[in-house]
DNA sequence: TATGAATGAGTGTTCATTCAT
DNA sequence: TATGAATGAACACTCATTCAT
């Protein structure tokens, strides 16, 4: 049920993963708790369901936004793009940096997580695209690095007040600049 | 008492902030839970005395890796000891990775954590010493960056197997650098 | 949940107010303790509502026991009936003298208090219809007092053995019976 | 230990009986928990002891204030007297109306508490001195009223504002009054 | 004798999950 | 299928009391 994960956005949104307790959830869906439990196994279960329909428009996004005139697009300005898309993204989907940065399941190695890894991937794609000779053991760590700059740097961008806010993504953008140039040189 | 810490350590570290009860912790130390709150009014202040005992073993460690040589030390190098030391660090301090990373309060604002404060700190000296000339504003964003690449990827590397982690630490380490390097002037 | 309250009742009969614990109450009432908070978000609630359980019903037994015939009704047989009713009250409602006399919360000010309150405005209607020209302030302390000493002997009542009980119980009509004859212009 | 109950006092007083923690006493006296089990088997212990030691003095103020003319003081006026002494005691004893009216121990019968017994026994004297033919059970069931009116009446007076007190306190004594006249007409 | 750290059973309360209806 | 009342183990925390020192 599409109406659960919409209720869950807003109750995750509003209080974290751990104070949403399944009956907020329920009760903002309009349903009962055990309605829930027909949809989902349990807590876990709702916050990657989430996590993959935000995959899914994640993906939709990134594709609208770099499909075709990728290659040509210089590394600054996809960087700039991308962010930018990324932090837009997170208007329309307020438990993003809620499902990117506290794992539902502390117990689960961080790596199974859906979404930072979809993310990963594509940074992935626009990395390898900008360094196509880059080699794949290389092409991961890099976009590993990308994710995480992202992943930890998002709840502050996110808590900043308004005038802190542009020169906190700025500076990501040129941290992730530095970065990845250096990558690209020896691909051209 | 120092025992508390040493167990709320091992609690942490075996299954994170939520999951370590009080009564884990207190049984872990050998003593009951009543006597836990004789030293700690909280299970929050165990984790904040945590948090500072962090901060001053790290402050010595700090001191003891580079002081008197620090300036002369070029960028690279220093990264290179500043991570590996950070990351010999954990060893001592399993939940090291744990404090940085999942806030003990989340009512309480991001900024008022120690230890990551703490980190974002050594970082800002390090980096001042070798930037002296990086305005205050520059610096700090500076620093919360350097910060957040390493309290992100610190489990990462962390869960890593033996044969990525090399790969992940060297690959943070050039991450840093190439952020850190054109801030400096001796470098120019 | 009424047997929530039945079993409270019980249960604060039998050990006053502080020794009934929410799961003696729930355990009384043959369920778990999380449904007792279901429907009661205290323990003070539990008790709170059944204060007003027995104001609804001690509404309801002093209607039955005066309405028409109020005004007629001379205050010594008025004063009979009004304590022989309530002590009547008290077999049907075994923990009436403890929310009478053990104030739920000892934070709230002692005049948010349900049950004395009550008490006082069935006593202050009956002596109003019986000294219609006592000033309002006045009308207040009389059936101050007159509560009060109601309530301070309720236990004495309870708690003598069966040959002291009538003789308490008369001389308490009889101190209210001096109390407030004089009160009163038809009887002069 | 005298201080012990000094402490107790200015415990009680502040908090009541059951929020004010042993330790709380302990330390409020200047000593360790353990050496207040040294002189006290518990804290109901405690209570009692206190209640003694105010049965005393409350015994010389009542010997001060009336020995000697007591037969010949018209009830009016030794009513007067009693209650204004019994407020004025309160000043210096803060804890008089805690002990008078918590029971320390609700499971024990209420009868067999140390202060209100000896509030009584001086009203029984006083009262029997202007009514000496009164017959012996009449005299305890006469005590018994006027006891429990004022230790009812105590914490009303204590917690009323500045302009409601005398009114209450004027009640009291024409309740009192109204209650015990009867009872001398016949013994003149 | 005095200490005060230690105790541990117990408190009110929560919430992911279940299952009879 | 949907319900929502019921669950009950678990939580953080308390405090009258003890006993080794």
């Amino acid at each position: 049920m599409d109406a659960i994960l919409d209720a869950a956005e807003i109750c995750f949104a509003r209080m974290g993963y751990d104070d949403a307790t399944t009956n907020h959830i329920a009760a903002q869906a309009g349903i009962s708790p055990g309605s829930l439990y027909q949809f989902f196994a349990n807590k876990e279960a709702i916050a990657q369901a989430l996590a993959r329909r935000y995959n899914e428009e994640l993906q939709q996004v990134y594709a609208a936004a770099f499909d075709g005139e990728s290659p040509s697009l210089p590394i600054a300005r996809w960087l700039d793009q991308v962010i930018d898309t990324l932090l837009a993204f997170h208007g329309d989907h307020p438990a993003f940096h809620i499902l990117l940065n506290s794992p539902p399941s502390t117990e689960v190695a961080i790596l199974t997580q859906d979404l930072p890894n979809e993310l990963q991937r594509q940074f992935e794609r626009g990395i390898q695209q900008r360094a196509p000779t880059l080699a794949k053991t290389q092409l991961t760590l890099t976009a590993t690095m990308t994710t995480q700059l992202f992943r930890a740097t998002l709840p502050l961008i996110l808590t900043s007040s308004a005038d802190q806010r542009p020169l906190l993504v700025a500076e990501l953008k040129t941290a992730l600049l530095r970065y990845l140039e250096p990558n690209l040189q020896s691909s051209t």
